[in-house]
DNA sequence: TGTATGGCTTTCGTATACAAATTGTATAGG
DNA sequence: CCTATACAATTTGTATACGAAAGCCATACA
């Protein structure tokens, strides 16, 4: 590690973000990451920056950088916001889209494929969103495009689980999940708008139920701490 | 100038760019820059590194920094995206606005009364920029307010001419221009969200005139050098 | 016992010096 | 006369040192 530290780093430092590594709201100390990564302080902050710009990190004035956090008023919004800019990026992705981007996207989910086959939750997550973040770029819209990595930021970290499944249910979900994203391939290929709004909306609707199981879990089992037993013990 | 002067070569340099003082594709260099708002390289890198997450300058690795240029594929894409972003804001500003920014959206709207009034091209575009940008704060959505600022980039660009009226039509758009203004005001207010749609609309359509007639303006006269002429000179 | 104030530590912001990379130019060879 | 290559000059990228601001803790006073 000696020259190209500064491009890891910044690798690095967006992953671990998206992977919720490093915890939403967590601080980062720029002593901390110039010795964890060797650079000085200079670049460091830099990237800092940049992350900020792209909505990874929230900076303030003499107070150092934290990662940006998610609070209930910004995951109603996203929610909310996800399917109109979602759909509007894959109609002008299938309008719009060159062959050396398909060819990209390709090879994109054959690593996403392997990432879950492998059972690496964290590479898979970035795979899908570096998949969803390239038909971005197919788009061609660079005001829309805006919008859509700071939803991907948040979308990546609330959907952490998803890659990782606990049940055959689960499972079938992240098969269902790698079709979408052939089928999605193959409409956008085909430069067939209809049919790639259709697909997205469809993947949304997987991705949103995860997402509200993740964040409304089964309640923990009434009989092991009964509130019957809870009243009388007080 | 001793002390502030990171912020007000920050926003010196967005206002110079936004009216077009420098150039759309323009070189900023780093010397230059240093030498002339008298502070050292350090801060103003992280100036150029803010300004290219907004969207105003663009970075190329050992290359320096460009204002941001506009193509006539990107300009295309922004006639396409202009209303679903602005519209979509325009609703969820008057679903969601707070009080004290419809006292702030009224402090700048005065502003910019007054710069028009004082036919101050520049200040009355970056008031209208503010009024928007501003706009975009109330929507409380930061995935679209991402759009918006980089549409609005853009849009007060290219609407540098609009607040420089020749004409007596000209000076009757900008007025008709205040008067919406006004009525979005009474609208997001009033949390009237269909009402604030229908005025933006009606807002963009006449910004978009206004556009074309820079981007296509009247042919020089044919009189001055005939094309009959040209002919018979070659 | 609670609060306010003082210095003390830690962390952030800026300046400057140095290293690396790119671009322009001049010269030599075809 | 054109082209290629090497060297010089300009410009960008990085490291480090110093200055300034914010937070913390202890102590004193109400």
């Amino acid at each position: 590690m000696t020259k190209h530290n500064k491009s890891f780093c910044a690798a690095d430092l967006r992953a671990r973000i998206l992977s919720q590594d490093i915890a939403p709201g967590s601080p980062l100390d720029e002593a901390t990451l110039t010795a964890e990564y060797n650079i000085s302080r200079t670049p460091l902050r830099e990237i800092l920056h940049r992350l900020a710009g792209g909505g990874y990190v929230r900076l303030e004035e003499n107070r150092g950088a934290k990662v940006e956090s998610m609070d209930f008023a910004t995951m109603r919004v996203f929610f909310q916001t996800a399917p109109l800019v979602y759909c509007s990026i894959a109609q002008q992705a299938a309008e719009n889209r060159t062959s050396r981007q398909v060819a990209q996207l390709k090879d994109i989910q054959v690593a996403f494929v392997a990432a879950t086959r492998a059972q690496d939750t964290q590479r898979a997550g970035l795979m899908n969103h570096d998949f969803h973040e390239l038909i971005g770029e197919m788009a061609q819209n660079p005001y829309l495009l805006a919008s859509l990595k700071r939803m991907l930021v948040d979308h990546t970290r609330l959907g952490q689980t998803f890659f990782n499944p606990q049940s055959a249910e689960d499972e079938a979900r992240v098969q269902k999940s790698s079709e979408q994203h052939d089928a999605m391939i193959s409409a956008i290929e085909a430069q067939e708008p209809s049919l790639a709004v259709d697909l997205t909306l469809q993947h949304w609707d997987l991705s949103r139920g995860q997402i509200e199981r993740y964040v409304r879990p089964d309640p923990l089992p009434l009989d092991v701490i009964s509130m019957k037993d809870r009243r009388d013990a007080v």
